[in-house]
DNA sequence: AATGAATGAGGATTCATTCAT
DNA sequence: CATGAATGAATCCTCATTCAT
């Protein structure tokens, strides 16, 4: 008899091929960019054939700017809710440190669609990249806004053009998906280096370890 | 100087046209990936037929290779120019201070070449990345060279990854080409704010003004 | 035979289509050349867009290939099954003058395939050569075999170099597809007229008529 | 003062480099067929660049049809003057069988021309190949007038079409350019054999050697 | 929900040809 | 006479997309 809503639920059958059609395209778009993106090589990636992809996305252009909006979306819902979970007290300064950590986490190991967005946003005709470029400044506001607390409280030195620094600190966490591989140097020692910069840079003091 | 105008020499009309090639390519390259590079588009940003760029060079592939490399290339001369140029007495952490700002001068204002090479290092086959690798390698070099006389000099502060710091501070650098644009700050002021972040981080007491 | 209209059997759309592209393929190959077969025209001819060609072939060289090679396997089959079923008791210069037969009228009458096989045999790329080569080799030894058989029933004549006599005997064959058209002779004077020079040639006696 | 006449003679500057293009085009045009001879390598055989062949030659098609044309226009002035040589008394079969040997000579020995108007004969358009052509016909008539001879004097065997013989002898000659090597067996023994099934096709008796 | 078959737009590349020098 | 530089017309091939099944 008739299936219940399952059918269309979240964990239908459609839903996820959508999934691992999503993923594929996610997985080359950060690797080939955006002119190299084959459907053939995403269809290959989630076991189907190319035409398939059109019963779930209506063209290439669609399917690329869900990889590339997500992949700023999940980022920042990942990074707001690590600083949700943190205790009232925890200072301007630590919170950014945790939200470094947050983002170079959720880019590293977790998501070539944030790996995606990154690399390809400056590629992306204007079309695909308005909606990103929405989410993008939604998440630049978190991080305005870590700072801007951390400058009320005093704690940022002087002479230090807040904007500039925000952007070039962002830069080393999105640039680390270029030059990060995990049999290196361990993640931890990333974040641990990353965070004792932030402290040294934005601390108002000289720098000790946590 | 008796020479006749110099048939193959830097200024003939061969090697001007050359140049607007490569030109062009760095431009389209730098804003459309190594896929979405059109030779067609090339050409008539340098005012030429498609065809004519191979009376210049063997493939596109091959004209792509000579940008990329050269991206990397003249930022090593130009940082390395500039290095050399300082008093023997500039301390470890200053000549890093003074790279960091050649880096980011080079990068923002000169080349649109290097902007390429950046931007396109994940995505270029292997074929034309291997040159720029050897390139890269040697200009890594330069950095870590720095990196270690600074630690040799004992200025460094404790418990700092050196080589996790070092690519965190490149990453912020060429990162700047993804967002820095003339009209929203100085480049002076960008500058300024890298160079008074790099004092704070290697820095081994608390930090003051220049 | 409740099969279900065989999906990729020898008589499946796509094998049909197929068939008519080798056609085509074969035609222009003959008339024009390996270099001068274009794609296009083998595609008008086979009543469909050029690139549909790739749907079926890897590439132009794959198909023409395909063509040289079945140009003499055809060859080679029809000749073989034609001695095949001789009696046993057929006489060694009987086998030559019927294999002579088999040959000009496959030749001439079925099959475009063996003309562009043998037309173009000098001017395809070594790629291509080999494995047609294999088969040209395969398709030689039938008549090395035949001639040596007569050798051996000493019916041949002293002082002919056999192995020169079987080529110029071939080459005459042949070249038959450069000249004979159906409304200057009958292929069937050829025929005869090719297998009384045969007889006359390799007969140890004066030459008698049939 | 002005030089005499010479200057423009069979041995001037330009006609000696009109030789070298002409050579160098059948050199290519037998090896790689109508289309697949490009001036650019037909230029890099005459040593010189592509655009100087059309200070001697209107175009490529007018390039090649000289190389057609003389191709077979110097194979009948080697067998009219083969032929034109002989006693007045030599036998109608005596002289097809020189006529067979000044063929395969000038054919494998001396010309590439010769080698590239075979070849390509089907290959070439039609405004190209209706010089050719007159020239092949004024070629076969010399053939088909010592066929006639041979007939007049009753010393062809009954039942033989003439035709037919003289067309599948010329294949065997003509043919003879696709396997013939010196490394494998001498020339010699080519045209003996050549020479030996001519005579016990045309001879009305048992054959017997030279 | 998916595939086999095909198409049309475009993209790199080749090549005969031109022309100023 | 010849070349350096360039062009425009093809040609092979790729790829997103369509559509009947």
């Amino acid at each position: 008899m008739a299936q219940p809503a399952a059918t269309v639920g979240p964990d239908s059958k459609s839903a996820r091929t959508r999934k691992r059609i999503l993923d594929a395209a996610a997985y080359i778009l950060s690797r080939k960019g955006y002119a190299g993106t084959r459907l053939t090589e995403v269809a290959d990636l989630a076991d189907l054939q190319a035409p398939a992809i059109y019963y779930h996305f209506p063209s290439r252009d669609d399917l690329i700017e869900e990889v590339m909006w997500s992949g700023i979306a999940d980022m920042r819902d990942h990074v707001a809710a690590t600083l949700a979970a943190l205790p009232e007290e925890t200072s301007p300064i630590e919170r950014i440190a945790i939200a470094a950590e947050a983002h170079l986490r959720h880019e590293l190991q977790i998501s070539d669609y944030t790996t995606a967005a990154i690399r390809n946003a400056a590629q992306v005709p204007a079309k695909i990249r308005t909606r990103q470029l929405d989410e993008e400044i939604a998440y630049g506001a978190i991080w305005k806004k870590l700072f801007e607390e951390a400058a009320e409280t005093g704690s940022l030195p002087d002479h230090l053009d807040l904007s500039s620094a925000r952007m070039l600190l962002l830069g080393a966490l999105n640039w680390a998906s270029e030059w990060w591989t995990p049999d290196v140097r361990p993640l931890d020692t990333v974040v641990q280096t990353a965070q004792s910069m932030i402290r040294r840079i934005l601390g108002d003091e000289g720098v000790q370890e946590i």
